[in-house]
This record gives C-alpha cells, structure tokens and sequence, in this order.
DNA sequence: TTGAAAGCGCTAACAC
DNA sequence: GTGTTAGCGCTTTCAA
C-alpha cells in the first residue's frame, strides 16, 4: 500500500504539501498540486480513513442508520432515501438491523457500540425510552429520529394519529360502525410508538362518533403479513363480524385480506378493509389506504443529519427541527359502503 | 472522551497493561484485569476505533455490502442474512446501495472508495466485469460475490439456469407450447448475470423440446413491477397471445398478473403465470414460482466472508469456493393445462 | 509556498 | 506481570 511518504518521496515534497495538495487546501502552488495530484492517480494513493480520522480530531465520515426490521418494504424505502442524500456528501451508511430482536436493541442503543465509529445517528421506527435517549446522548454524536418525536432530537414523520383517523373518517362516511382494528404493540420485544399512535387514532375515530370501544375488535396483527393472514381467520371466525377493518399497516392488510377470502368472505361486499403506508403492492392488491411519503422521509431525515453535522467546521450546535409530512387517503376497490 | 491514557492513570498502570486487560489477553493479573475493567465500565472508556486500526495494521472490522437496489425484497432479504452473520462477529455492515446507478457502481467497483474503509467485500447481484475484477483485488481485501460466479472469488448462488428450466418443464409439462418470457438486460446500465442466466434456460428449454424461438415473445421487464405491468399489456395486446408466461421474477410475475386482469385476461384459465423467487407475496397472489433460498444465500455468503477474514491471524489465502443451492418448483394456482 | 516536527490514541516489541 | 518505547499514516502548528 502506498502512504503518503512514498508519494512525498516520488514528487519530492513533504508529506505535508501532499496533505494540502491533495485536499484542495490553499498555499500550494499550482504546479506542485499537479504534480502531486498525478503521482497520487498514477501510484494508486488512498489516504487511510484510520488515519486521516486519528490525526484529524476523531471523525469517521460514517453515520449508523437503525432500523428494525430491513426487509419490509417501508424500512428498506427510508434506508434508500437516506442513504442517496448521505452518499452525496461522501459520508457511509453503517446499516444496523435490529430484525426485531431486542437484545440487539440494546446493544445498539444502551451501550456504547456506536461511539466513535460514527459521527451521527439516525434512529428510524423506534421510540427510544427515556435511558436510551440518556445513554446516546453520552455518546456525544448527533441523532435524529424518523417515526417518532422526541424533543432533544430533530425528527421527521407522519401524524400517526391523524393518519389512522383519515383512514377512520372514510370507513365512517362509507356508514361502517361496526370496525375492527388491526395493530400491534410492543412488537417482538421493541418498543415502537407508532403502533400506539395509530391505535389511539381508532379509538378517538370511533368515540368522536360516539360509538364504542370494544376490546374483541382490537387486534394483534404484529405488523407483519403472517399476523394479518391470523387476524383475518380471528375475524372471519367472529359472531358479531365487522363489517369494516382498519389495518395499521399495508401489510398487514393484505394477509387480512387473503385469509378473508379464503374463508369465503368478499372484499368490500362482506368486508371493507384499509391500510397504511401505500405499500408498493397496494396498487395490485386494490387496496385502500393512507398513503405516507416514505423514501422522503428518509432523504429530508438524513438531511437534518447532515445538518447537525454543520459544515467543515464540525457539529454545529443547531435547535432540533420537528418535520411532520401529510399523508393522503387513496381510495381504491377495498373498501365500499356498508 | 476518557482515552486509554485516563484509564492507565486512574488504575496507576500503563496504558500497555490496560491495553491487554480490555483485550483478555494474557500475562495480566487477575486483580489488575478487574481493576482496568472496573475503571472501564465506571468512566466509560471506549477504544477509538481510528486508533486500534491504525495501530493493529488497518483493519476495519467492518465489511461492505454492495447492492444494486435495497428496496427490493430479495436484495434486502440478503442484506438481513448477511448482517446477522457478520454482526454475531462483530463485523459492521457498510451499505453501498447502488440504486441502479451505473455511475454508482462504477465509483465503488472501479475506483478505490472501498480500500481500506473495509475488510471485506460481499457484492450481491451483479456480475463483476474483467475491469472491475482486476480493479477489486487490486485493494487487496477479500470479495465475496452473491448470485453470481466469478472464479478468483468464493460465490453463493443459485443455478439460474436450470431453475428456468424447471419453470418452463412444468408449462411444457401442463401443454404449453406458446410460452413468452419476461426478464430484463443491462438493467438500468447495470450489468447482472441473473437476467442472462434466465434466458438462456428458457430458450434452451424450448430447443430442446424442438419449439422455435420467437423474438416477439421475450419481453423486457427490466425486474420490476411496474415493467411487469407493461409486458402484461403487451401480452394481452398481441395477436398470437402465448398461453403462458414464465417471469424471470416474482415482482415482474406479479405486475404481469395485474395487468393481464385489467385486460379482461384470467389466470391461469387464458394465460398461465410462473415466476422465480418465491417472493414473500407470491403466496397471497397464488403465484406458481421456483424458490430459491434467499436469506440464506446472504447468510453463506457472509460465512464465505468470514472465512477469507480468517481468525485471530488477519486474512488466510483460502481458496475460493463456490456454493450453489438448490431451488424448489412451488406449485400455486397461477398455472394451469392448456 | 514549503518543510520539520509534534502529536492523534492505540498496539506491539522488547526489556525488566 | 508490567513498563518503556516505537511506531501505525496522517494532519497541523510553527518556522523558514
């Protein structure tokens, strides 16, 4: 490997010419960064990141991206978008996939992994408890969440409780009363806030109408297609059917919808269903439902971390900024009047 | 940031001895071990990585993984199986999501940004041309390839090839003799193997059972849904419709599928439908496919990486292995006899 | 405009 | 068992 010794030697310059010469400072002359600049392509020179970081105050010029899960849909979409604006500042994407385990939560989060091996965080799905906020913020790098608020931190992400209500709104003007909802709380042992979001959003949809709450049509649907598929069987199998579901998520939705069938039941005719999020599978699955901008999220996400990052001059101390994206019904074919 | 010279003090021992305690190696007392440990946990000292890199010979404990798309489902199922792998060792995941990029793939392929960021590489779906191989090991750290063959490097696949094979033997097997195929080339300005590899099992497998290749029924779907959808329009346009169409894909089966109702087609009663992957959709839209192991192939692939990484004793010349995993015919009810 | 020299925070020989 | 002493490959004063 050739270091910037053996590329000092080759120009006949110091290694500290080299330095300025190759990161655009000034006080070189144009010749000497020529020089230096061609013997650097031509021997195949790159500057260690250990080093370069060791000598110049710590930083990595990476930042940790956590998610819960990768391979749904709506986390792989956030990953892209962030990653695409990072990238673009020439910073790398330490991905940490949680896949539901909350072990690795808390390592991720408790613990002190992440110190010095990135210069930000971005914590996506998750709503850090009140030590987990502590303990990162010991850490010194910057964080910013996407899906949940917490005050110390920039964020991004929907109403989760407007958006369940959008979706509530519509079964109710459609003349459904009867609703039951599919969620999921405390999922595989992490602790998400979206979930009781947008349960809280059925239930103020239905007492602002004044109808009740029942505890049988609230459902577990863990926020998978598995869990969908067993809340549509719990629900095909009730005495007293709904005649309208409301899935906290696309997903979710559509394994609902294929059990619904499978026991015979027709959507909309028996059963009007509606998701959230605008899955990319929705559209084939005609499915009704709150669409929230996602990879979006991920770009404007990664933004706020670029942010706090500040300019050459390190972390700029910069107030939290809270961005709240709007989500949009879209009505298509699985949902009709009672 | 409490440093390895704070700890040495606080304990009053060297910063040798406490380097040696936190690593548990040997020739440390057990007292002095705790009390360096104690001292750690209580001042919360963690190592720079920057430094034990430079100091230990420019190692990362960190491996990229390069991807042509995330959002996908199979890239981000191997992506999950991968991280798993790799984080039980304590590697850390660098993502480079080329996004379909052809300038992307070239600035991590061609150029030198991986070296010595990384200490391994895992490249997943593309087929790495003579210039970017010679390139790769040029950096000198271990590649690993993912769904495609390369000969100086250790792979994971599967056999493309005959796994459209088995698609087409069972069309030929239900009677069908005028079967179009839906794939995709040069994606994107991406170079894949996959795409090439299905086509050819689906023209050799029509030589053999003496059919003709038609031009007109090999349409480009460019591996996603929404170029499914095109192909399906296609298809339900053309003069002599096919009776059946084997994607090379589930996405593009599934986009297919849509659009071929939309024109008043039904599957498998007009058209028959056989896609690859065994897509964790492809069961709620009864798609008939040939499954292949995906979260494992990450999985291996990551254990391939592991071993070029060698032990305790840096990077082992190992040579390079090829792994190739069966796939499976699922039979849903997207096929049908003539 | 350039160079010498002192670190950055750790590991690794080697000596004790 | 433990300490001393060099670096690892850069950046960054400070002089020149």
């Amino acid at each position: 490997m050739t270091g910037i010794h053996d590329l000092a030697r080759e120009v006949g310059v110091s290694t500290a010419t080299v330095s300025r010469a190759l990161r655009g400072l000034p006080r070189v002359s144009e010749s000497t960064r020529e020089r230096v600049l061609e013997a650097a392509v031509r021997l195949g020179y790159v500057p260690s990141p250990h080093a370069v970081g060791l000598a110049s105050g710590g930083q990595t010029r990476s930042v940790a991206i956590v998610v819960p899960f990768v391979t749904r849909w709506y986390f792989a979409a956030v990953v892209h978008g962030a990653e695409q604006v990072l990238r673009e500042q020439g910073y790398d994407l330490l991905l940490y996939n949680l896949a539901g385990d909350s072990a690795a939560r808390h390592r991720v989060l408790r613990t002190q992994v992440l110190t010095k091996r990135v210069d930000a965080v971005l914590v996506v799905g998750l709503g850090p408890t009140a030590e987990e906020i502590a303990a990162m913020q010991r850490q010194g790098s910057p964080v910013v969440t996407l899906g949940a608020r917490v005050e110390e931190w920039s964020s991004v992400r929907i109403d989760d409780v407007e958006a369940s209500r959008t979706a509530m709104r519509h079964l109710l003007d459609l003349g459904h009363r009867r609703i039951a909802f599919v969620g999921g709380l405390g999922e595989d042992g992490l602790d998400f806030t979206t979930p009781t979001a947008r349960l809280e959003g059925y239930r103020s949809s239905l007492h602002d109408v004044g109808l009740p709450l029942d505890p049988a049509l609230e459902l577990d649907g863990r926020f998978t297609l598995d869990g969908g598929v067993d809340c549509g069987r719990a629900v095909a199998a009730m005495d007293q059917r709904p005649t309208a579901v409301f899935c906290a998520s696309d997903e979710m939705a559509i394994g609902l919808m294929s059990a619904l069938r499978e026991s015979g039941l027709r959507v909309p005719e028996d059963v009007s269903v509606v998701g959230v999020d605008d899955h990319e599978m929705a559209r084939f699955f005609d499915l009704t439902t709150v669409r929230q901008p996602v990879h979006e999220q991920g770009r404007i996400a990664a933004q706020q971390i670029l942010r706090s990052l500040g300019g050459a001059d390190g972390p700029a101390e910069v107030a939290p900024e809270h961005v709240e994206l709007a989500t949009e019904l879209v009505v298509r074919a699985t949902t009709a009047a009672v």
